[in-house]
RNA sequence: GGCGGCGUGGCCGAGUGGCUCAGGCAAGGGUCUGCAAAACCCUCUACCCCGGUUCAAUUCCGGGCGCCGCCU
């Protein structure tokens, strides 16, 4: 069972049980854990962003954890090149890459590409960021005349994309979406199983609620007290991430700690709505209820015996 | 018991004699190619009850009910 270039992508929204499903497979089938979460990615961001521990961490290998501080830049690009230098690296081990985590769009990265194109240029943003604000509605005539199919599909209120279909329009003197359509994620790397764990509403919304909950009640304001202590504070997006910023509000003496549970399960409750609904128009993954483990056990078993 | 104020959609909250009758929050749905736990879009539930005036009342008048405040 030493898979050439497969691998299994375990997505789900957020505390749908990924984490423990995983390290499951990966006993079972001799695989090595690659996050795919846009914060566990972080150092020093453990309660909040839920991330494995280290007695979990220890059981197999584990990639893509704790590679950039805080204050570090890491977007979907960085995201796909790390994933898939790890991907190499176990599958030259003999092993099979289980991909873990929530953030749609880099799991996109990493099975199907970019365009190849310019990262961010801050600096530019900044400048579109300023003539929106005082020009408004600038950013969505000016991407009318450089790039009308994009600027059809976006809505003229649609900074952070404008802003990105100008950026890719200026620095290459070509559209985005020529770009885009000549990319059409058209990449594919190895051949992969997709699942999603949902483990139904009711569930979820109960799982969530006790997460929460015990966030609040445990290590995450002292994980955002020590995170500020090495000034990484609110000012830095990630420090604004569900979790941290309601912990923020205890900190500062905003809210109370109910206040921040309620708070809290309410953002984590939307974003889990939002992780589903991206992963609904992902035709290919199949669905299954985490309680039913044999199930994964079963779909990963086929996946590798099929030629 | 008297006087005054109020009664708007799940919640908060503006407002108007008629013209899809604000806004915010919550909820649901959706979009997504380098900040994605972000950003953005769409949708939904009204005018306490009864009677009157009026071409037309959630808006004006009367009564009822309920709530709040003050007074005795």
């Amino acid at each position: 069972m030493s898979p050439d270039d497969r691998w299994i992508v375990v997505a789900g929204p957020t505390a749908a049980g990924k984490t423990e499903v995983a390290l499951r497979l990966s006993e079972r089938f001799g695989g090595e854990i690659v996050n795919a979460d846009s914060r566990q990615v972080y150092r020093h961001m453990d309660v909040g962003t839920a991330k494995p521990t280290l007695a979990e961490r220890s059981i197999v290998p584990h990639h893509l954890f704790d590679v950039v501080d805080p204050d570090e830049h890491f977007d979907a690009a960085c995201y796909r090149d790390h994933g898939r230098t790890a991907l190499r690296g176990i599958w030259s081990r003999g092993r099979l890459p289980i991909v873990v985590g929530g953030t749609g769009l880099y799991l996109r990265a990493l099975s199907r590409g970019l365009f190849r194109g310019p990262g961010a240029v801050a600096a530019l943003r900044r400048v579109l960021e300023q003539l929106e604000e005082d020009h408004p509605g600038m950013l969505a005539r000016w991407c009318r005349r450089v790039d009308p199919p994009i600027a059809a599909r976006l809505h003229p209120h649609d900074r952070v994309r404008l802003i990105r279909a100008l950026e890719v329009a200026i620095t290459t003197g070509e559209p985005l979406s020529r770009h885009q359509s000549r990319h059409s994620f058209g990449e594919r790397l190895g051949t992969v199983l997709e699942i999603v764990l949902h483990p139904g509403d009711e569930v979820l919304a109960r799982k969530i609620d006790a997460r929460s909950r015990g966030m609040l009640e445990g290590g995450l304001l002292d994980e955002v007290r020590s995170l500020r202590a090495r000034g990484y504070g609110p000012e830095l997006r990630v420090l604004r991430s569900i979790g941290y910023r309601e912990a923020g509000r205890v900190l500062d003496g905003e809210w109370d700690r109910d206040q921040a549970i309620t708070e809290l399960t309410r953002s984590t409750w939307r974003f889990a709505r939002r992780q589903l609904a991206w992963f609904r128009g992902e035709r290919e993954a199949i669905w299954i209820d985490p309680v039913d483990s044999d199930r994964v056990a079963r779909e990963v078993e086929a996946f590798l015996a099929r030629g």
